[in-house]
DNA sequence: GGATCGAGTAGACACTGTCTACTCATCCCT
DNA sequence: AGGGATGAGTAGACAGTGTCTACTCGATCC
């Protein structure tokens, strides 16, 4: 029995992240949640008519904090800016393992009342904008910024980048991600 | 009933292989893939201690199949060699979103009698050796590239770059990718 | 030729997501 | 003020899952 006061749809949900955060993703059982929340395991439904319904308003929550994160960032310079953005998503992905796993599980993309996929589109217009000082054709070049961090995230995740570099230093792979995407930083 | 010839292993993991490129991932139960191989849901215990380890050997199957087609990749310049490379790995991925998802699914990682991530090193090994002919430290320029198409992957099967640029044409995205990590294409 | 052993079977167990029938307090309306 | 309707949450059933254990049964070996 968690704290009473909230509706029960907020209680499942900060159920959910709380359990990402504590046991990872696949505990992320309907009746686990349930269980949590202090509630029968029919009770979700009525606000959530599916388990990835439920899923999906969790990842919502995600993006939340993301863009929390995000908002908050500052740079004397475009450059500057972008680097510390860049910075937030490594870190919001490493240090919440779990649940940017859920927040891109493609499965979860149409369940919910409101599409996951357009959450993401606030944080990239930031991106398109704060690089469009820096290069021609900022849409494209935004895209391919954000699918780095994004596969640098996950490859780190994996693994496999540590093996592969033989160093787990992320600083010189950051760098060499934003002087390609940017060019090399201007003194 | 499938083919009886091969032993049961093969069989299981062909099985596994057929069920991702026609259900998807999450149609792999243990059961169901038995269900496929013929046999009953107890068997493939006697090969794969766990229902990870089986999946574990599925997705080894999809690094050899990707395997095979980069090493069959050439090109007139280490460039070209490369954007070719790049272009197989993404139209795998694409071609084969289920097999793709399951080979890089965390959980996997640890589970089979081999680790799944060694399996990614000799194609990791190639691309250092194409980029060193192009730049200065190349395994930092290699696991940046390797990155980027991963995100790239990753976020064409999201929809994500879609609809935040507003096409679906992935060319210019991959040729920013290129020239960001590779510098401009050389005449 | 009889014991051994390995591959595969069959069933139990706990757990999951979904569905349906049900309680029961609250509210509205005449 | 009283009674029906509504809505939230409960409880149980159902099929499906992964794992574990007991068992069959045919081949192999001494």
């Amino acid at each position: 029995m968690t704290t009473e006061d909230p509706d029960l749809r907020s209680r499942l949900v900060a159920a959910g992240v709380q359990l990402t955060a504590e046991e990872g993703v696949q505990a992320l059982s309907l009746r686990e949640i349930a269980r949590r929340a202090g509630v029968s395991h029919g009770a979700p439904r009525r606000y959530f008519p599916t388990h990835l319904s439920l899923l999906s308003a969790i990842a919502r929550e995600g993006f939340g904090r993301l863009a929390a994160r995000s908002a908050a960032a500052t740079g004397a310079t475009p450059r500057a800016h972008l680097a510390e953005l860049a910075r937030i998503y490594l870190d919001f992905a490493r240090e919440n393992p779990g649940m940017y796993e859920l927040m891109f599980r493609h499965d979860l993309l149409e369940s919910g009342e409101l599409g996951l996929r357009d959450t993401s589109l606030p944080l990239f217009g930031l991106l398109v904008q704060l690089v469009s000082d820096l290069r021609p054709d900022p849409a494209v070049v935004a895209g391919a910024l954000w699918a780095n961090l994004h596969g640098l995230a996950q490859l780190r995740r994996w693994g496999s980048l540590q093996l592969a570099t033989g160093t787990d230093d992320f600083e010189p792979l950051l760098r060499s991600v934003l002087d390609a995407h940017l060019g090399p930083e201007t003194p």
